[in-house]
Formats: structure tokens, sequence, C-alpha cells
DNA sequence: TATACGTGGAG
DNA sequence: TCTCCAAGTAT
């Protein structure tokens, strides 16, 4: 932990930086323009939260077409606490890291319960919430509320690390970082003050290449004085992603239906529907394959996919069989005709497509 | 502090 | 093809 001082450098980041957000912001579904706020409209802490939610490790384009889906679905989060959680799973399908849908749905049932629909206010409160950590409380309480909050996510990491030339390693610096934040939050516009910071660095103060031409903070920024830019943020070296092996199972029926099941609520892919799999925690030199089936029958293979996950790389056998009986095995059978929309994650809608080429 | 947890787009 | 990485959280 650093016990850096408010600095005159970043007590002046606020005024150049929200000069250049009044003219720069970017037009998002879930966010108030300045000029709208200006003339009195305030947030919707429930778009607030949602988009926030959406937006953890995922990119604004990834976030916009679900972010529509789920607010014309459930407008508001006594709607969502209402909702069938298998349907808010459904909904989530394709957007990745599935606990923060299981979570969205818990924090919505807390918040229509325990709070008669209304957000709490303040970071404390919102930390308390499932799926809200340190960054989405601050964010939460200072785009919905004004609350001068230290918001710090990777965006603004990036453009301070380059504004102070800090040469700790990430994670490491991020108290300092925050320390800093602090500092520069100004009491008025603190929510605008952070979606600034973060257009600042999804579009100026890019990872690669950052345009420093272009940059309002140009003349403070003490990387960019120095030519150093693309030297910072400093990272902490990453580990090799280790291989895993494992073996899915497309069981047809006669009319051509395919078993799904559900996974269990938590680790990898929880609380998502699927292929019957072999376990994936098993190493390239364990039992897999056809010997984790289901159940006996004709297996045959049909193909091998691979899809990467944050931490491992997986390496998929796709074994298909036709059977009959009318057993569901725990699952359920998914009709031919409607397969393809079937909520799925991605690495499961691959493996459907490698059993069968010509329906996806 | 370290690890688990998805996906798709950019360079 | 490959590496990086995007508004992080939970444990």
């Amino acid at each position: 932990m650093s016990s850096a001082k408010p600095s005159p450098i970043s007590a002046g980041i606020a005024p150049p930086l929200l000069a250049w957000y009044d003219r720069h912001a970017r037009t998002l579904p879930w966010r108030v323009s300045p000029e709208d706020r200006e003339h009195g409209v305030v947030a919707d802490p429930y778009r607030v939260w949602l988009s926030e939610i959406m937006l953890q490790q995922t990119t604004v384009q990834a976030v916009k077409s679900y972010f529509d889906v789920f607010v014309r679905r459930w407008p508001t989060v006594n709607d969502l606490a209402a909702a069938d959680t298998g349907d808010v799973m459904k909904a989530w399908a394709g957007l990745g890291y599935y606990s923060r849908a299981r979570n969205l749905k818990k924090c919505a049932d807390q918040v229509a319960t325990e709070f008669g629909g209304v957000f709490p206010q303040t970071e404390e409160g919102l930390r308390a919430l499932p799926g809200i950590g340190p960054y989405t409380a601050a964010a939460i309480a200072a785009i919905a509320f004004d609350v001068p909050a230290a918001v710090v996510d990777g965006n603004i990491e990036r453009v301070f690390t380059r504004l102070f030339e800090i040469d700790t390693p990430l994670p490491s610096a991020k108290p300092e970082i925050t320390t800093l934040v602090g500092s520069a939050t100004p009491d008025e516009r603190p929510g605008d003050f952070a979606q600034a910071l973060m257009d600042l660095g999804a579009t100026i103060c890019t990872p690669k290449r950052p345009a420093c031409a272009l940059c309002p903070l140009d003349e403070g920024c003490a990387a960019r004085v120095s030519g150093r830019q693309e030297a910072f943020p400093v990272k902490a070296p990453k580990k090799t992603k280790p291989v895993r092996k494992g073996a899915a199972f497309v069981a047809e029926r006669g009319d051509g239906a395919v078993l799904l099941v559900k996974r269990p609520d938590k680790g990898l892919l929880g609380g998502m529907s699927g292929l019957p799999t072999s376990n994936w925690t098993v190493r390239a030199d364990g039992k897999t394959g056809i010997s984790a089936a289901p159940f006996e029958a004709q297996w045959r293979q049909t193909g091998m996919i691979s899809h990467v996950f944050t931490h491992f790389e997986l390496r998929l056998e796709v074994f298909h069989a036709v059977v009959t009986g009318t057993d569901d095995y725990g699952g359920w059978w998914s009709a031919s005709d409607s397969l393809a929309e079937e909520a799925l994650p991605t690495v499961m809608k691959k493996a459907l497509a490698s059993a069968f080429p010509d329906r996806f």
C-alpha cells in the first residue's frame, strides 16, 4: 500500500478531461450523455448496474445486443427478480463468465426483497451485493448516484500508470493507483469523470499505439513527456496455458433430437446447458474419451475441436451415436428443428457444429 | 496473493 | 496462427 499524496498533477486532471468528455463522449445505450445530464436527466441505477456487470472483462461491442435484450425483456430490477433463473441464464448464453449471470439474478432478488427494488446508494452498500466488487461498487456509486468514488478499471489503470510513470507491475500497483484516482476525482460530476477516463482509455490512451497527439492530458503525462507511453502499464508475466483433453457426446434419436444436460451450478460453464461430456480436469494421459460416455451406445468419433478458455486450452473429442429408447438420462431431448436455437455456451455450439457440419 | 472463470475481436 | 486483452469478482 502506498501513501501517495494529492499531487498538483492529479488535482488538475478533471477540468481538461471533462471538457474533452463533453465533446467526445461515446454514445452508449446505458449512458446518460453529458448534455442530457446537464439538462437534468438522471441515470437509472438498474441500467447502470446491469451494464457494469455485463461489461466486466467484456467489450462494449459484445455487450450492446445483450443489454438491449435484457432491458426490453426485464425493464426493472423487480422484473428481473420475478424472472425465471433458467430464462436469465439462457439470455446470457454466449456472453461468458456465467457466474455473473447467476450473481445478477441473486442480486436482483436481494434488491427486490430486501430493499424494495431500490439499489443502495453507497459503495459499501453496493459492495455487499452478489457480483459487485470494488470496481463495480465505485462505478455504480459514481455514475448512478454522483458519489465521488475512486473508480479503477483496466482503462483507468493504464491511463494512470502512464500519467505518473508507475513502474510497479500490475496488479500490485492497484492500491497506489486507487489513491491517485481518489485524489483526482472531483466532487462535481464524479460519474462523468470516471466515464471520461474510461472513454479516454478506450479511444485515445489505448494499450498499443496510444494517440497522444489527441489527448487532453498530454502535457501532464509523464510517460508522454518522456516518450515511454507504450512501456506502461508494467504487468506481471503471464503463465502458459495448460492443455486439457476431454470428450463430448452427441446422442441423436431417430427423429434427430439431441440429448442435452444442465451443468452443475458451480464451476466452469456453471448452470448452463450443454452436451454430456467427460471431466476436463484430466490430463492428456488420463482416462477420457469414449470411456466417459453417459451410457452405452455405438459411439463413433466424428471430430475434434479446440477451444481456449481463460486458463486452459481444451481439446475435445466429439462422439456421435444414434440411439433408441425414451430414457432422458437426467437431461432432455432437444428437437432437431430447434437445436440450433438452444442457448448454449460457445464451446458446446462448436462441438455440435463438429458433429453436424450441415446443420450449423 | 494466486487461481478459476468465456468469449470474440484486433493487430 | 498467435498473442493480447475488455468497464473484474469470488474464493
